[in-house]
DNA sequence: TAAAAATACTCCATAGGTATTTTAT
DNA sequence: ATAAAATACCTATGGAGTATTTTTA
């Protein structure tokens, strides 16, 4: 059943006439009779009763006069959505989870400025979480954690981020120029368990003989921070350079640095994507 | 759009493959891709993103799939309400005000227990309304008076009813064999302001030279007959043969009697419309 | 008799098919 | 290299047109 044939019909049952109906639809009166006949046979009854002057709408008819008007309605919402899509589309961005706002807050604005029709729904996740949703098209681009097969069909680098020891300000640490790994032995430590390191810590830990005390941990970043400040212990993270009450320590032996760009599906056409990278790579990063 | 396309699209969307999608729905692929390519045209944007190994929708498609899935549920809906309506077909009776529900109901237990599939409903009114719903289509048939001009192509008797005069039994008028119609000068009266025959009785009244005295009017039979069982005053009223504690008296010098038949459209293809009207003419009604 | 719907036919757009090529992994 | 979609081309269905007939009030 074609929506032109419900269009028909219901035009013809609110003029009450082929001719009428057919005036207004400006196609022939007998194109309406025999696509009507059709639309007939298909529902294998009767929608008009035949009179001298005029059609009635049968019982069948009436029937199907109430539900196709909500037909009809629908599909002109559809295409009046997808209008809407077209003049506002929505560029779906996947963020680690272990990205601050902080950064990601100045592009956006900075983007939303440049490209007003675009609307940004940012969806936070993890690394693999990324991935799938990247795969399954629930997100048309990621800003995530570059590894080194990540291909450059499907990938960029934004920027290298170091990461580091951070401890409260108060904290003896904070005045020194350097530590060492096994300066953290028996340390408070807060496990931040959303980082791309994270797994490698333990070895890490162990090879150099030491064993730090983890306190707390979490998936938040913001709130690993939060502890941070509030003195309850130390952690290797990444650079946020607009912390305050928090110093980073440089480590002697440990040198750690993760790659941050976009990464987006080959052959995705949508090209609020390509506007996105576009300007993710201009933009002046600060880390 | 033809609704298939949508059908198509939604497969597509849900397997995730051209060539699976057309295994299932039994076309080929390259039918299917050219289908899509109309499709996506038509709408002005592209609905899935092409990739090695399947498609996947993109996020305008996403936003498509949503509102369709609306849509062919609710044209499921409408093929099944009309199935429903082929199997249960419902025929509308449209029945005069001045009908009692007493000769009626008989006549709806009999044809219920002959055609079980087929609902009555049905619609009081007034002699005008009656013949507005009919020609509106609002209603199949109606059981009403008939006028000596109706024709036989769209009306049929089924009984002539006479009318006479009513009195509460304990009246003293339930005891004479006869009245005539200057007795009741005076007379308490209940006007039936539904009675076919109402707009000539101030005519009546008047060349006999009498002036009952009109205690009430009600539009309603029922209430009619309760307001003349109770003793409030008399009516001339159709005879009606299951009235208790009411004695209809004969009158030497008025009568008048109505016909009661159905009514219906002319090239009226309802057959139960035919059933209705076969089985009301094969009816005994006992007036 | 006149107005309106149905029918008969013609034309062409397009859904669907098969064979083949292009594309992306 | 291979799986999958796109393209090219063909056929047939059916939507829409014009001219005409049938129907009904």
């Amino acid at each position: 059943m074609d929506l032109y044939q419900i269009r028909y019909f219901l035009t013809i049952a609110e003029l009450g006439s082929f001719t009428k109906a057919a005036d207004q639809l400006f196609i022939s009166q007998p194109s309406l009779s025999v696509g009507i006949k059709k639309l007939e046979q298909e529902l294998g009854i009767s929608l008009f009763e035949r009179r001298g002057r005029g059609v009635l709408l049968t019982p069948a008819g009436q029937v199907f006069q109430e539900k196709a008007q909500g037909i009809v309605a629908q599909y002109q919402a559809v295409r009046q959505d997808l209008e809407q899509f077209k003049e506002h589309p929505t560029l779906r961005v996947g963020t680690l989870h272990s990205i601050r706002g902080y950064n990601l807050a100045q592009l956006i604005g900075a983007f939303h400025a440049e490209y007003p029709n675009v609307t940004i729904e940012l969806h936070n996740g993890y690394l693999q979480e990324l991935q799938d949703w990247l795969d399954q098209g629930k997100v048309d681009v990621s800003m995530t954690w570059l590894q080194e097969q990540d291909d450059s069909n499907t990938s960029q680098l934004l920027f290298h981020q170091p990461l580091t020891l951070a401890v409260p300000e108060s904290h003896t640490f904070a005045r020194l120029r350097s530590v060492k790994l096994t300066d953290l032995d028996g340390q408070p430590y807060i496990a931040r368990l959303n980082c791309e390191f994270w797994r490698s810590y333990p070895k890490l830990f162990e090879s150099a003989g030491i064993e730090p005390q983890i306190v707390y941990s979490s998936t938040n970043e913001e709130w690993v921070i939060s502890l941070i400040r509030a003195g309850m212990g130390m952690s290797i993270m990444p650079i946020w350079t607009d912390l305050e009450c928090i110093t980073y320590v440089p480590m002697l032996d440990l040198s750690l640095s993760r790659a941050i760009g976009l990464k987006w599906r080959s052959q995705q056409a949508f090209e609020a994507v390509a506007w996105f990278r576009e300007f993710a790579m201009a933009h002046d990063w600060q880390v």
